[in-house]
DNA sequence: CTGAAAGCGCTTACAG
DNA sequence: CTGAAAGCGCTTACAG
């Protein structure tokens, strides 16, 4: 039914091999022979079969994009990032939300690697991958530290969280709450924790940490949210280290008819464009999404094309304090 | 390297076939066989190669998914859940983020088709597609009509766009501006514009379009909101075709001094967890993205297995209107 | 119950 | 400059 090599050859007179050759534009062929080739292949709609390519060549072109989710902004913008410029390098993208579920990546991980994917960028907690970087699979991480070996690229979360820590305090704030997602390991995103627990501690100030544990799930912030009006009424800071913990805090207390950020300032962590549309008067950190894409394809192509070990291990990249209103 | 068929097999003293036998499960093999090949597996810690398998079976599994932008809150949440539902179907998604762009669309559809994907979902305006659907592939569009032959998954546009007019009219607006996306063709959600066109006339009120060229930019929204006040200051109602069209404007209506909702009242569309998160005060047209996902697939794999045509050719969900205080 | 052979659609040495 | 042959890693009739 689609046409293969073998039409395209006899329609044109030639073998097999010729037709690929002038596919690939490799080795010499005579002018004459590539056009009737050409011609063929145009009548015929001729395309070649990656699937078949690919398991000759041991080469996908393939990259497994392994995430939470693409309903969070800061994914979503970062994977439409990271497809178009894979794509732009001739790489395509097979993507994987797995909800930080390690039953999920682990599947997904298998299935990426049935599909011999050529690499994998990860953005979830998990460590399981870490298995897998001895079958000699090309691997990125964003914002995770999953082995001594693999590269990771992330912003400059220490950074972030002084800044976001010290503008609260600088602003009058005296109880500062930190909200932030759950315990995961030694993620570099974890540095935005530590830095507000040094500049809280440098200042005098206690520190208060709020944990949410369904990150990816909006519905599940309110409970914890609420636990902080109920437990540290005194609270009139909170830096929360994403910007949808932030909303979902402005709008409990709004409910509660405290004014952000006369009474309760703010500051979140992203800055995506989502959130700048959505919610410009949010004081924010913003990554350097676009940024962050690029090195993490950069490097993981790097690690494909085996250019030997002239990656670097760790790629900080700068973030920015977007001043909005709430703090 | 990687262990192959061929491997198990030598070490588990049979043959490949018998190898591929247990893989798939088909056909007759001694328990012990069974076993004796499984340890073997195991010991190589061998998985299969999804490339060879596709190649012979003519059956890639994998999907297609063309969108404009993960981005954007309603295609990154929508692409989650079709993402997730396909892989509970055991389909793998190929990610496309077009940007509309017609160029970039054709170059993703032939890079599909070399991939031999088994079916497309498609969210983008462009038509080229319907050129392949007599290739025999299968195709389901979001809120697109491509074909008079592929089937379209959309939420009951009309009825929303009528529900957020008749809500502003109810609540008292005469200068009711709609704030849309640049015309595209005769899509699903066109019918948010003739709902409104309708109800306008309906009520004897004269309406007013604003096209937004740069749907996927944010930061192109503001020029033409800013005409909106300039050319039509007696606005008091806005429809906006998008939430993120109607933050803009709420944005800019604040920065001009003007209260919304007592000076202006705005309804947007879409209602996305993110944008109800980010700024629950939104009276909006919530879309079932969740419903919408899960119809797009099971008509695609119902064509994908070709299970005759007892798939409807549009498929239409209900939307629920969100009350906020913004109206 | 098990295996040898052919073939999925390509590409690449190797000859000529 | 061009082609016949072998092979990428699988699976499926077909025999036995």
């Amino acid at each position: 039914m689609k046409p293969k090599i073998e039409d395209v050859a006899k329609l044109a007179g030639v073998s097999r091999t010729t037709v690929s050759r002038v596919l690939n534009n490799r080795g010499y062929i005579s002018n004459e022979t590539r056009e009737k080739v050409q011609k063929a292949m145009e009548e015929l709609n001729y395309f070649p079969n990656d699937v078949a390519r690919s398991l000759f060549n041991k080469r996908s072109n393939l990259i497994g994009l392994i995430l939470p989710t693409t309903s969070n902004p800061f994914f979503g913008e970062l994977s439409f990032y990271l497809e178009n410029i894979c794509a732009s390098f001739g790489y395509k993208v097979l993507l994987c939300n797995s909800l930080n579920q390690i039953d999920k990546e682990e599947k997904y991980l298998e299935m990426l690697l049935r599909n011999q994917v050529d690499g994998i960028i990860v953005g979830t907690h998990n460590r399981g991958i870490l298995n897998y970087k001895k079958q000699g699979l090309a691997v990125v991480a964003i914002d995770r530290y999953l082995s001594e070996t693999i590269p990771v690229v992330c912003s400059d979360n220490y950074e972030g969280g002084k800044i976001a820590t010290k503008l609260l305090i600088s602003n009058g704030c005296n109880h500062i709450v930190l909200i932030d997602g759950i315990g995961e390991l030694e993620t570099p995103a974890r540095l935005r924790r530590k830095a507000y627990l040094n500049v809280m501690e440098k200042h005098g100030k206690i520190p208060k940490i709020y944990e949410i544990p369904g990150v990816f799930d909006p519905n599940s912030h309110l409970a914890i949210i609420r636990k902080v009006f109920s437990e540290y009424p005194e609270v009139d800071g909170v830096f929360a280290t994403n910007d949808l913990f932030a909303a979902s805090f402005i709008n409990e207390a709004k409910r509660r008819g405290k004014n952000v950020p006369s009474d309760i300032k703010v500051v979140g962590y992203d800055g995506t464009e989502t959130a700048q549309t959505l919610l410009p008067e949010l004081t924010t950190i913003k990554q350097p999404i676009e940024a962050i894409a690029k090195a993490a394809v950069e490097i993981l192509l790097k690690e494909i094309e085996g250019e030997f070990i002239d990656f670097p291990l760790e790629t900080k990249l700068p973030i920015k304090l977007i001043k909005g209103v709430t703090a």
